[in-house]
Order: structure tokens, then C-alpha cells, then sequence
DNA sequence: TTGTAAGCGTTATCAG
DNA sequence: CTGATAACGCTTACAA
């Protein structure tokens, strides 16, 4: 930690006070007399004071400290979401502890043991993966926990929650594409992402009854969850788009922005036009959705303000306030990626495309 | 922090033996019979012992935490150097601090020493803007300290360093596109980051020379520090770069990877073909990088790595060893958005890109 | 092998 | 107003 540092009782000594003066008069106790306190606060200045937050901590017995689990660090998504948590964080003074989880529910758990350990004041998952499985661990935990995006179903109850309505942010997704005469529409989901896949699918569906349209089996296409392990969010898309655009559909909505960029990127292997032939939608609305061409119509998640929400939560757990949980409503960002159906022959589809495409580069 | 926990006095209570004992039992602690440990630790685990980090931290004077600072949490970039000291920290059992600093030197160093006071075992600085002007304040710090990419050119003595060598990567750039015939080459800087983007004007400008090659002042644009503050890269990129484009360059090597991003928009808009019209080399190799059309060639920093190795760095120093500073050899990665220098009639460059522009629509 | 006691750097409760 | 003194929860000599 540190060698030879001044202490209290260094400034109390060359003051000649005792060392209880010298905390009252650095901490502005207005017991202590103007003039003590002004000669303290310029010794222990002098002498490079620098008080000891863990001995602080040991003694009020809170630390100023909340811990916060990501899924991933390098995954931008939760870049923003740290940055929300850090943003009002910092303008309370606590300081944030920080680690991935590697979407691994033991990993989780042993993280937040840690967390535990150091004795933070509060907590924050990104992205939980727990489950009913360790809820007895869990109960454990005296600290306010607030998950934000959790994935399993069943912890709404023992911890607040903020998180995004993925039910309704599909069913925007879907009701523009219909909005703009496609009926026959495609769901290309994440194997990996239980609980938001489930929700996103369920507001595909809705929509769909809602239009009274039919929905064959085939236009709904989850990627296996170990494909996306093991091959990420966007080659997944890329690898399996094919399959579903082959159903017939003439516009398909994404699982989220990555998965529509594999598309995007399978759409140009093949020659096939975007938003000719198929309009994509994808979800989250990340940094590259705008530059990417054509750029992507998405449903925008307020990541920044969804970390901001989560740590306002945790203070207000602090202070003993009641707090109840947060649906965040997201918003449909429309951009060149989707556009007014065109009757085709379905047959010529990718032949045409793949022509188009040809010339396209010469 | 948390209020009634058990404690290792409780625990030696109800097992009526001394506290220390049970200290020495749960730290394995040679010392002490197998039968007394067996049984203070399945007691201990039995009661929900969690042992307290911030008073083993008091007494052992080390907290086992380090702090780490980023210009930008929402940055990818940054995101990938956390996760890399992440990796490193977790496998040490250290647990990070994290917090932005928005690029505000003064802010830095605010944080910096709220690390301090939290007496973080090392610090970790993504970006520093630190100058001379603080080395005062400084110098109080007796903690590792160690710096990935800094800004400032006179840190280097205080504190231990790993960057990536600008200059090579620069001088990579120029050169592949030397390599494809060009002659007239550009240089696309950002004025607000003093120190790197210095390093990459004088690869550049080397490589030029190396190649024996007239330099022609207008053919380096530095982007005003206002400008790019106030608009961000891309959009800085989007906006000077037809300027640039004007002095009759056929490939134009930019500051990063972002300003590039705003370099391609400006040729979508104005129906400029790249590479056909003008190459483009980027820096950096971020996500998007490879998504965009056409994919930009670029000069690739070893991210995760960088912080994997500011890490070990300061483990070493820990560890009192000698550590010396790292300059990290980027790396080109050639995609389609460089290519052959076609020769061309400047006058009519604009023009027929956008015919060229239109019939690609249609 | 175990217990006793001191101390890490603070804050907090008493008296004076 | 200020000074002793006792915690906070733990590790670690030093004794027994």
C-alpha cells in the first residue's frame, strides 16, 4: 500500500495536540476554534497529509465504494453503461470497482463474493447471468444490488432492476417494417441471450398477431447458442442469414446491430441489395450502425442513462428510500437499411441481386 | 459499508478459542493443528463468515486494488485496454478502480489523488495529459505508476510507460501506399492530440523523404483542437476532408480510424469513389473498421495487449523489480479502401466521381 | 500448538 | 474547545 507515510498522529505530534484534534479540525468539526483548525489544516499541508480511506472506511464502516459487473469490457455497449455508473458515481464520491464477467454465472458470483469482501456499499451486474441456482450465495449479500439488463428471469424479485422494454422495442421494430408494407418478415435471434431473446421474440410475434398476419415457423431463426459463443455476434449473423432470408422474407429484424452487420456483410458476399431485396432492422443503435453502409435502421437502447439510472438506484438504496424497478422505453431510429416493400419474384431474387452487384463493382 | 457481519472474534467466541487462532486457522497458517483449522473453517463457513479486505488492508498495508484512468469509458478503444489490464489484474487477484477523465488534465489529477487517499497499490494512466506543470503535486504519489499512450512528451522519466510507437505506425501507412504507387499523399491530423498526432506527422513526413518525395505544405491538414473537441473525430474527418482532398492527393493517410470513418462520408456524400478516387489509411484498426464499406485499411494497436502489459508492469514494480519502457510495434492491415494510384486529370476528379457516384445508386 | 497483546489510521464517546 | 480512550476487524510478534 504505502511505506512511511504522515499520519494523523505525525501532525498531532508536531502540533503538539492530541490526535483526535487534529481529525475534528480536518474534518471541519465546528467544535474545534478557528484558529486551531486554520493551523492544523495548513501543517497537514505542509507535512503532505494524505488521509487513509481504508482506515476511514474501517472505522464508519462504509467504503464510498460500489463494484459493477460487465459481461464484457471491450464490448462498447457496456463502455456506455460504465460511463452512465461512473457519471453520477463520481459526482456522489464513490468510487467504482470494476470486472467482467465473461457472461459466466460462476465467474459472476465469485465476483461479487469479492465485491462482498471489500466491502463495497452497493453493487451493479450488467448483463446478469444468475439464476435461481444461487440464490441462497446470493441472500448473503446485506449490499443493495441493482442488475441492469439481467438475463435470467427469476431475480426480479430479490434485487431492483433497470432494464430495457426489449418486448416493446421489438414490437417497433416490427410495426415500422409493416408500417412500410412488408408482410412477410423475419426474426434472426440469439441462441445466447435467453431472456431478451425470448422478450424481443415474443414483440416480433405480438406485432405480427396484431397485423393479423400469419407467422410460418420458418421466418423465426435463433442462432445456436454455442455458434455465437464461439463465433460472435456478427459472423453469426453473417453465417445464418442466408438460411433465413431463403424463407421468403423480404425484411428481417435482428437480435441487436451486430447481427445485422453480419447480414449486411453476407448481403454483400452475395450481391444482394439492402434495402432492395430485404430491409434489416437491427437493436441497441451501437456507434456503427450510422456509418456502416446503408446505414441501419436499429431500435436505440440509452445505455449511458440506463448506468446512470442503475447508480441513482443504488444511492437511493443507501439512503433507506423505497425504490421500484425501471423499464426503459426504446426508440426507433430510422435509418436507410429498411424501406417500402417491392413485390419480387422470389425465385430471381438472388440471381438479380447477384447481377446488380456485378455491375456494381465495375 | 455493511452492518452486523460476523467477525473473527464471533467466531472464536462460539468455538471458545483466542481470535488470533482463528485467523491463523482460515490463512492456513502452518502453525496450527489440522483438527482446530477443519474446524474453524467449516464453522466459519457454517456462520457466513466474509472476511473484511479494508481491515486486512489497515494491517497489512496493501489493499491489493489498483486504479486505472481512461480519457473515455465510452470509448472502445479504451474499453479494450481495460479489459487487457482486467485479465491481468483478475489472474493477480487485484481489483480495479476505474474512472474517465474526459481528457481534463486537472481532473487526472484529482483522480489520481483520490486513488491515492484509497491507497491503491499502483495507477494505471490510459491517455495522460499530465504535463511538467504537475510534477510537483506529483511527485507525493509513492505508488507505481505507469502510463499507456501518453500525451504529454515530458512524463517519460517520472513515470514507466508502454505506447505504441506512432512514428513506425506512420511511417507503415506512408509506406504501403508508396508501395502502391502514390506520390501525392496527405496527412490528416487531429490538433487536440499534441503528442501522438506529432509522432505520426513526423513518420509521415520521414517516409515521404525516405522516398525521396516533394512535401508540399498543404498536403498535411491538422485539424484545429477546438474543432475536434467540439465535433468529435468523425465529424472533424467528414468536414476537412475535402479540403484536403483538393490540393490533388490521390491517398491520404489520417489521423485514425474515426477520422477516416468521417473521411468515407464526405466521399459517400460528395460521390467520391474510394479507393478509386483517393486511398485512405486509417489508425488504430477499431470494430467498425472492418464493417464499413469499402473496409479501411489501417495501422493496428495491440489494445488488450497494451494494458495486459501496463499491468504486468506494474506487478513488477511491485515486485521491486526493474521495468524499462515499452514502445509497441503496430501493425498494417491491408484492406480494400487502398489501392493503386490511378493517375488522373484533377480537374475532372469531382465530376466524374459523381456520375461514377450516381450510376452505383441506380 | 495456542493465547495475549500491540498496532494499522481513523472516528467517536466521554470527561474535563 | 480539547484530550484521553475505546473501538473498527484484522495480522503478527512474543509468550506460554
Amino acid at each position: 500500500m504505502t511505506k512511511s507515510r504522515v499520519s494523523i498522529k505525525d501532525i498531532a505530534r508536531t502540533a503538539g495536540v492530541a490526535h483526535s484534534t487534529v481529525s475534528r479540525a480536518l474534518n471541519n468539526n465546528p467544535l474545534i476554534s478557528p484558529e486551531t483548525r486554520a493551523r492544523i489544516q495548513s501543517l497537514a499541508e505542509e507535512m503532505g497529509y494524505i488521509p487513509n480511506a481504508v482506515a476511514q472506511s474501517l472505522q464508519t464502516r462504509h467504503s464510498d465504494t460500489i463494484g459493477l459487473v460487465v459481461a464484457s469490457l471491450s464490448d462498447p455497449f457496456f463502455g456506455d453503461v460504465i460511463e452512465g455508473v461512473d457519471e453520477v458515481a463520481s459526482e456522489a464520491g464513490l468510487s467504482i470497482f470494476v470486472t467482467a464477467s465473461h457472461n459466466d454465472p460462476e465467474r459472476e458470483l465469485e465476483v461479487i463474493e469479492m465485491f462482498h469482501r471489500r466491502r463495497v456499499d452497493g453493487i451493479i451486474v450488467a448483463a446478469s447471468r444468475l439464476s435461481n441456482h444461487y440464490t441462497a450465495r446470493l441472500k448473503r449479500i446485506r449490499v443493495p444490488v441493482v442488475l441492469v439488463n439481467h438475463q435470467a428471469v427469476e431475480e426480479q424479485t430479490l434485487f431492483a432492476s433497470v432494464a430495457v422494454d426489449n418486448h416493446r422495442g421489438a414490437w417497433l421494430a416490427v410495426n415500422h417494417l409493416l408500417a412500410l408494407g412488408h408482410t412477410q418478415i423475419g426474426y434472426l435471434g440469439l441462441g445466447n441471450r435467453q431472456r431478451s431473446d425470448q422478450q424481443r421474440l415474443a414483440g416480433y410475434q405480438d406485432a405480427l398477431a396484431g397485423a393479423k398476419l400469419p407467422l410460418p415457423v420458418q421466418y423465426v431463426l435463433i442462432i445456436p447458442a454455442d455458434v455465437v459463443q464461439a463465433s460472435g455476434d456478427v459472423e453469426a449473423g453473417r453465417i445464418y442469414f442466408p438460411q433465413l432470408l431463403a424463407t421468403g422474407v423480404t425484411a428481417i429484424f435482428c437480435y441487436n446491430d451486430r447481427v445485422a452487420v453480419g447480414a449486411l456483410l453476407a448481403c454483400h458476399q452475395q450481391g444482394i441489395a439492402v434495402p432492395k431485396v430485404c430491409s434489416l432492422v437491427g437493436f441497441d443503435d451501437i456507434d456503427m450502425a450510422q456509418y456502416i453502409t446503408p446505414p441501419l435502421t436499429t431500435i436505440r437502447q440509452p445505455r449511458r442513462t440506463m448506468g446512470q439510472r442503475a447508480m441513482r438506484m443504488v444511492l437511493d438504496l443507501l439512503n433507506e428510500q423505497e425504490v421500484e424497478n425501471q423499464l426503459i422505453a426504446p426508440e426507433l431510429v430510422c435509418r436507410e437499411s429498411t424501406r417500402r416493400c417491392v413485390k419480387r419474384d422470389m425465385s430471381n431474387v438472388i440471381r438479380n441481386s447477384y447481377r446488380e452487384e456485378l455491375c456494381h463493382q465495375k
